[in-house]
DNA sequence: ACCTGAACACCGTTCAAGT
DNA sequence: ACCTGAACACCGTTCAAGT
């Protein structure tokens, strides 16, 4: 089950000296995320994959939250953001975008869970966000509503976004202070408020 | 820190031979969650704490998982759903409850790391959602269109509703058919378009 | 049925020492 | 800077045996 491309990282092939690097960790820790599901990422199992000692992956990783969340943010390379380049309604294009990320988060559950706890700001991660925005923009939201929604939207099967990188992101970036702004009073009310307008507005299909 | 009330079950006054009783233990783990966070609340750690070995722990809960739901759902006895009695909009009272039970959660952030994994279905659980059905059916909303409601406004903090016990809540038996009708598909889509028609509607206070 | 000691098979993380 | 062996302080769960 955990074989099925030839493993540059065996332990037989490779020489005494191991070469670490951060990609090929993670590469490595994916393999076993996807053989044996996240649980069995652990710093030990993954050094002895490695042909190394735990501690040799204290230089790439704080702590294994750390390296969960890496595994997390390589596996959300896999969202499929070309909705967003389409033609077409912004929303139907919005809510592809959304659905791709979930299917990605829910196909391991595992992984799911990681997203619920940790605080992404992975590359692909930022990507997904600034695609987002950029949808939600189109679609004639005002700034601020643009990053409240957006923070709701991936709250709806994750968590609230936390820090970006501001010179990668710009249009992130610029949303960043409303993203912040308001109490989390506020923020909560409006989300309530959110939730029952549009479920008030929107009947069951059928 | 952690000695804040005379501790019952103290090594010391116990005599040698435990009396070990379900809610017992679970106000002990309660008490190790709140001195030290759902982390520690583990078999072994539990089982110092009464004087006897991991292994009898097992008679009580299958796993830790069913431990720690146990936990959360003593916690969910917080909640307060006394604002569904008093008088006023139905959507402000409905607000109230779902801000306790949030604010529950979070008051522990490890606590709410679980509402998010478990599945509940525990006595203070179904309580809280016959309480929210309750004040759903009063706003109007037929019983298919609020078993959704039901579904999102606690997937929105936490995730979805599993199994309910159908003798001791009817209101939440009755939703039961309709609150696992209509495929994942339907129901996520139907979620996203809720999502948007709320935020199209709701403008940011100010 | 309930409870137990002991064992098995794991963990994360740190540290002093090497290169 | 990167890598390591070894140690410390933990885990969950099962099992045979007791009451």
């Amino acid at each position: 089950v955990t074989s099925e491309a030839p493993q540059p990282r065996s332990r037989r092939e490779r020489p005494a000296k191991s070469a670490l690097t951060g990609p090929g960790i993670v590469a490595t820790a994916v393999e076993i995320m996807r053989g044996e599901g996240l649980g069995r990422v652990t710093m030990r199992r993954l050094a002895h994959e490695l042909d190394t000692g735990p501690a040799s992956l204290y230089v790439y990783f704080r702590n294994t939250a750390e390296l969960h969340a890496a595994v997390l943010d390589e596996l959300l390379g896999e969202v499929d953001l070309s909705p967003a380049a389409e033609p077409g309604e912004w929303r139907d294009r919005l809510v592809r975008v959304l659905t791709s990320y979930i299917g990605v988060l829910y196909a391991n559950p595992s992984l799911a869970r990681t997203a619920l706890v940790v605080r992404p700001r992975g590359r692909h991660y930022l990507d997904l966000v600034e695609t987002l925005l950029a949808m939600l923009h189109e679609g004639g939201l005002a700034t601020g509503r643009a990053a409240w929604a957006l923070d709701m939207l991936l709250q709806f099967a994750t968590r609230a976004l936390r820090a970006v990188d501001e010179h990668r992101y710009p249009r992130t970036a610029a949303a960043r202070e409303e993203l912040f702004s308001g109490t989390p009073e506020t923020r909560l009310a409006w989300n309530f408020q959110v939730l029952l307008n549009g479920i008030l507005a929107t009947p069951v299909p059928r």
